[in-house]
DNA sequence: TGGCTAAAAATTGCATACACTTTTTACAGT
DNA sequence: ACTGTAAAAAGTGTATGCAATTTTTAGCCA
């Protein structure tokens, strides 16, 4: 039997009923933003299958867009594809696990070094009152909202450096570390000690002192200790 | 018309053939390769379309696996793509331009320094031997083949760091540079010059002395000069 | 000639169909 | 029960079709 009739017209429904659900971008974008948001914020473990039906249902949409989607993910590392298997949620080996990590306090050096040297008064000045504020919370042990406090610290840090290209690195890496780096402020006295380093690393940058400033950022990555605690999480599944 | 029996046909009869033609990997896997290395390579210059009719054609496939190589690319950040517009071959302003050079030549830097540390004594000497044979054609002017010796040697570089994540970094970040850095050693001395520079990388990294080979790696890349040489070259499509 | 507009053509976005591959299930023989 | 195997089910890879959008072309008027 030939559909191509009924075909138009159960598409055309289907576009009016999506065209309501606009949120930004296009199909595809949004779904990369929601499935990265997912394997970032840890609603999605690592190793988690993506099939592509099931995200198709989900999305309300057909299996190709779902398909462009998980071909960016797989780009950006955030999954793993291989032929004629379904996408998995990235996971990775301790050994690997180890190189991000030191790559991430490599390039948070680099740019905390560079923000020492550029940053505006104004960048400065945001720099410090923000961490100042975060004191509070470290007080009041509110680890959540400490947790967002650290990462908009960091991006302070990153757009700090003046330098598009290393902010991009620098945030592709952070996304895909983030699967693995969860629960990391729910170590006893970890948010105390995160704010002491943190503001080694303020000091340097109001005194433009690069060296100091890259050295304080990258031992605040702490990446042994980080790597092989976090590692358990990453392989409950 | 209803033409799904004979559409049944024609797809088969295409399978069989693909099948004999496959090189390595997936279709879309082969027509990144092949985008991407014209990009790189130059035969397509920043600002060239690529739409996809025309690549369907040429790579003798259909739109589908065609859209998800541009995706891909542009994941890769060697095209853009915006919404309802064909994707081209990525044109960056100057700044940005120069804050991938920056980028670099801070990766290339931290890799030069890792490697000195980090590099087993086969690689240290291969890397040497490698170096000193290059002499030969810097005598020659064999711009072509020095280029080759060239890549070959960051390649070694990159490698010698041990660090596979910065070594994915760095590696895309050389890609996304390519298509801007083209006909570096026609300039008049150059090649003796990029000799030269190599040297004090080579001797500090057998010394292993990081922060010698960090630094002549940094100052090897040249930021300035190169960005803005390189620049016209660019913007002549 | 120099725009302005509207129709036509070209192109992208997504849905659907079907071949091919992998995974699961069911069952036979031991 | 236990394993090997074949059939069924599930899932991926890619071609094709149509709606929506952008680009080009043609014609019009000042």
């Amino acid at each position: 039997m030939c559909m191509h009739a009924v075909n138009g017209q159960n598409h055309s429904l289907k576009q009016v009923r999506r065209r309501e659900i606009i949120r930004a971008g296009t199909t595809v974008e949004q779904m990369v933003r929601a499935i990265a948001d997912m394997i970032v914020t840890g609603r999605m473990l690592p190793g988690d299958r993506l099939d592509e039906i099931s995200l198709a249902a989900r999305f309300e949409v057909s299996r190709t867009p779902v398909r462009e989607a998980l071909r960016e993910l797989g780009a950006m590392g955030l999954v793993d594809r291989e032929p004629n298997r379904s996408a998995v949620v990235t996971n990775v080996t301790e050994t690997y696990l180890h190189s991000m990590f030191e790559a991430m306090a490599e390039l948070e050096g680099v740019c905390a070094r560079l923000a020492a040297e550029r940053m505006t008064v104004d960048e400065r000045r945001m720099l410090e009152i923000d961490h100042r504020a975060s004191a509070r919370l470290v007080h009041q042990g509110a680890e959540e909202d400490y947790a967002v406090h650290n990462t908009e610290f960091h991006t302070r840090l990153y757009r700090g450096a003046h330098n598009e290209h290393i902010y991009e690195l620098v945030t592709q890496s952070r996304a895909r570390l983030a699967p693995f780096r969860r629960a990391q402020f729910r170590l006893p006295g970890r948010l105390a000690k995160s704010y002491d380093e943190h503001d080694m690393i303020v000091t340097a940058i109001m005194r433009a002192d690069g060296a100091a400033a890259a050295k304080a950022a990258y031992s605040h990555v702490e990446i042994v200790s980080d790597a092989s605690v976090v590692f358990a999480s990453a392989r409950e599944k």
